[in-house]
DNA sequence: CGCATTTGACCAGCGC
DNA sequence: GCGCTGGTCAAATGCG
């Protein structure tokens, strides 16, 4: 009885390594659109293309069609610490929403309060301007327009970094280590009760783009240390 | 009543 | 210098 629990658990932590494994896959293809655009663009000739001084490509959607990903749920772009400085800190999470509902949010487990919201002359949807308020002094800015070819997918361009960490990182390990507390600690504990709480936890569509914010933040931690 | 959102005004960068 | 555009501010408004 104790150990079905267990195997669960151990289930689901060979699903989560199979998708980090994906996640992985997926960062070299995006590091390797990154280097064909280096080496098409110098940084001169990019900015030449900007009529302001933004810090990052705007042609998400040759991104997701390149990768074959209409279906996906989250992809990201962005780097940091890269020789070039106008890709530092900016990071794009690309979000496909239920076409039913219409709302602007990107559910990525911060706490964002919304500063603006600008119609562009490039894409007919609203820009909507946000910043994190989960912490007073977090500098973090990002801002959310759905895709011209595909009004589904939401945009969210990061800009900066946290200086805190993700509130929805911080409920997903209080319930699993909870839940690991109680498989250790009682033999009582049924085995749906702990597929309820994977299940819950798993459809939670904010967990799911915590999840992918938290491996762009581990990744450009790794690669500042690296430089 | 307090907080978040909305929205028009304002500012700054860029091209002409 | 002027107009266009993206980004931000802040007063008004709405909601729980």
């Amino acid at each position: 009885m104790k150990d079905k629990p267990v195997q669960f658990l151990i289930q689901q932590l060979n699903q989560m390594k199979s998708e980090n494994k994906k996640l992985k896959e997926l960062q070299n293809i995006v590091y390797g659109n990154y280097n064909d655009l280096m080496q098409k663009y110098s940084g001169d000739e990019l900015m030449k293309t900007r009529k302001r001084k933004a810090p990052y490509t705007e042609n998400y959607d040759n991104f997701v069609e390149k990768n074959g990903n209409s279906t996906c749920s989250c992809c990201v772009e962005g780097s940091n610490g890269t020789p070039n400085e106008i890709f530092s800190n900016v990071s794009k999470v690309y979000v496909r929403m239920d076409p039913s509902d219409m709302s602007p949010v990107v559910k990525d487990g911060y706490h964002w309060r919304k500063y603006g919201q600008k119609v562009t002359r490039d894409n007919p949807s609203p820009r909507a301007y946000y910043k994190c308020s989960f912490a007073p002094t977090c500098p973090v800015k990002k801002k959310v327009q759905r895709s011209v070819s595909d009004p589904s997918l939401l945009v969210a361009t990061y800009e900066g970094r946290h200086n805190h960490k993700s509130p929805s990182e911080d409920e997903v390990s209080i319930e699993l280590s909870t839940a690991a507390t109680e498989i250790t600690s009682s033999s009582s504990i049924s085995k749906s009760m702990v597929e309820q709480m994977a299940s819950t936890i798993t459809r939670n569509p904010s967990f799911t783009a915590a999840l992918a914010a938290a491996v762009i933040e581990r990744i450009l931690d790794h690669e500042k240390e690296e430089n």
